[in-house]
RNA sequence: GCUCCCAUAGCUCAGCUGGAUAGAGCAAGUGCCUUCUAAGCACUAGGCCACAGGUUCGAAUCCUGUUGGGAGUACCA
């Protein structure tokens, strides 16, 4: 990042006149988002006391009495600031010679030698992907390649909704409707089939209560290692993974380990034990929990009255497995805000077992998707209602109507069909991404499909118009040919003051477990893209060479912060 | 009841660790394609930053309270 060297060298300046310690002028300084007041500014307000005087006084005394670092063109005392213009040539310099030098990984930061686990997507086997699972796939997704972009090492586990009641309730209406069980039939299964069970499973459930109790006792019996059952269970997973891995692929996500539940099964008898050990494990109304009371929460439920276990037990025994396994320093969890009681009672039953690095857990929560009713009135959508829309279904309909208007504005292009699914996911992913995660997504069928303004395909269109650039080119540009005179318009040196920010951003999007400000990053970069792109002609201009150069950094950029995204950097559309 | 989240233009949202005239997109109106992708650019119009206090030289931003909306709240995940 070129703005350390020059704010370190602003600050030692500012330090000789000894009103200021150098810290003091760095912890002030700031970048002022009118770039007529400079690249740098130092408001003079807290001086106003010591010295009494204004601060537009003490501005303006110190802008004469200071002495400016060769690489400052000129300071004016503005309003109370201290205004700092960096000499536009050595900035060019600065930074563009970095990203050509350092390519994609420019704003990248260095390694921190530590290991970060990151658990999403997660879905249940057995259903469905809704469309609500874009989010916590996405978010996770980019924040892995973030976390992986500030220097850590990234480990990405789906821990799949493998086990539980749910498959007592799987089981119970699968044979129920006399379906076949043999082990051809059972490999022909399909994820469409066995979310429409537990759709029946709902309605017949409400008239028979009973069957709860049924759902019940069979998952218990698959715990307790019933084989029949277990080969139905097994026949569910392969199903629903083969249309995972499918949508996992359209959506360019990947994972280190796809370890479900059932992975932990083995290791559940011991962390009870465990917490009978450590005097934690109470009966309550015949259930086996941890009182979490002096922390004003209510019980961790540990063992049902049936003796099977629950969501919680097994998200601790995966937890100390992957302390133990991976000896990470941080663990996220990109699961929606309406668990966060659950991880604060699970990260709560790891401390009181005395596992300091229970501190190092966090739930990464995010907002609902919800749907519009006939009353105009926003709410949650229901797999189980089928009131939600599938992931798949809306993947479709994006790619459609984007393969409409690609035959529409290019008919010519070629791999259409592809391209246009590249475009229609990464719609659905920026639109995900770009607002603060725990914001509720309002979804529509009309403003999820329209590509307009500040979308994914804004973004892939500025990327594209950098790249057509290059290509009728023809040719690169080196460092020694660049005159950076020729960059010193307003719409150019605003690019590569963008440019610069993405370190800053990429530290921001780790401190906060926020991608949609790398996500608003995005836009900046692609937003001064267009402009540049529009209003400075590149090729045949006097400029070429270094216009083209500018091209190819920003181009550069602009695709790893994409990529970062999940929002596929395509080069033609 | 208790806990957490949200409140900024007609709609959907940005606004970094407090800083200079509060910004986009959509919708409305108007220009710009014989020149590198018009999925774009330029412009007009649109605001009591929910309300009330407090901290501060300075608050959309931090603190407290109020109101409105959402989510969660022991044998689902």
């Amino acid at each position: 990042m070129a703005t350390n060297l020059f704010k370190q060298e602003i600050a030692e300046a500012l330090a000789n006149t000894e009103l200021f310690t150098k810290e003091q002028v760095l912890g002030l300084m700031t970048i002022p988002q009118d770039p007529q007041h400079g690249n740098f500014s130092v408001p003079c307000f807290s001086l106003a006391k010591t010295l009494r005087k204004a601060p537009k006084i003490i501005a303006e005394d110190l802008s004469k009495q200071i002495s400016l670092p060769s690489s400052v063109s000129k300071c004016e005392a503005i309003n109370g600031y201290l205004n700092y213009y960096i000499d536009p040539q050595i900035l060019l310099q600065k930074i563009l010679s970095a990203v050509a030098e350092q390519g994609e990984k420019f704003g990248h930061l260095p390694s921190q030698n530590k290991t970060v686990i990151i658990d999403y997507s997660s879905p249940n086997i057995g259903k469905e992907l809704a469309f609500h699972h874009i989010r916590s796939t996405m978010i996770g997704h980019a924040l892995s390649c973030i976390y992986q972009a500030a220097g850590y090492k990234v480990i990405r586990i789906n821990h799949l909704g493998d086990w539980g009641t749910q498959f007592g309730k799987l089981i119970v209406m699968y044979l129920r409707a006399e379906l076949p069980t043999d082990v051809e039939s059972l490999a022909k299964l399909t994820v469409k089939e066995l979310n429409l069970l537990y759709t029946q499973f709902s309605k017949a459930a409400q008239k028979k209560p009973e069957m709860e109790d049924e759902a019940r006792e069979v998952f218990a019996k698959l715990e307790a290692g019933d084989e029949f059952y277990r080969s139905l269970w097994e026949a569910f997973k392969e199903a629903t993974l083969k249309e995972l891995r499918r949508i996992y692929k359209q959506l360019g996500v990947d994972f280190d380990y796809y370890t479900g539940e059932s992975f932990f099964e083995d290791l559940i008898p011991p962390v009870i034990d465990e917490l009978k050990a450590k005097n934690l494990l109470e009966v309550s109304q015949e259930r086996e929990v941890v009182m979490l009371e002096d922390l004003d929460l209510p019980p961790c439920l540990i063992r049902k009255s049936d003796g099977s276990t629950l969501y919680a037990t097994r998200d601790l025994a995966a937890a100390i497995y992957r302390q133990k396994e991976y000896a990470f320093d941080r663990c996220l969890y990109v699961v929606d805000q309406g668990q966060a009681l659950h991880f604060k009672q699970v990260f709560a039953v790891l401390n009181k077992m005395g596992y300091a690095w229970s501190k190092n857990m966090v739930h990464i929560p995010f907002g609902l998707i919800l749907h519009q009713n006939e009353d105009g009135k926003w709410e949650k959508g229901k797999t189980r209602t089928g009131s939600a829309s599938l992931l798949r279904d809306v993947i479709a309909a994006a790619q459609e109507k984007i393969l409409e208007q690609i035959q529409e504005k290019n008919p010519d292009l070629p791999d259409a069909e592809h391209v246009a699914m590249q475009i229609g996911v990464s719609a659905l992913t920026f639109n995900d991404l770009k607002n603060r995660r725990l914001m509720d997504v309002k979804f529509d069928w009309d403003s999820a499909l329209s590509f307009e303004g500040a979308t994914g395909p804004y973004l892939q269109n500025a990327h594209v118009r950098l790249c057509s650039i290059q290509r009728r080119a023809g040719y690169q540009v080196e460092l020694s040919q660049v005159d950076w005179f020729h960059l010193t318009d307003d719409y150019s040196m605003e690019l590569v003051r963008i440019i610069d920010r993405k370190s800053t951003r990429i530290s921001q999007a780790v401190e906060h477990d926020e991608p949609a400000l790398l996500a608003q990053y995005a836009l900046e970069i692609a937003e001064a893209a267009h402009r540049f792109v529009h209003h400075n002609r590149v090729l045949g201009s006097a400029e070429e060479k270094s216009r083209l150069f500018l091209v190819q950094c920003t181009q550069i950029v602009l695709k790893d912060v994409l990529t970062m995204l999940g929002v596929y950097p395509i080069e033609a559309m």
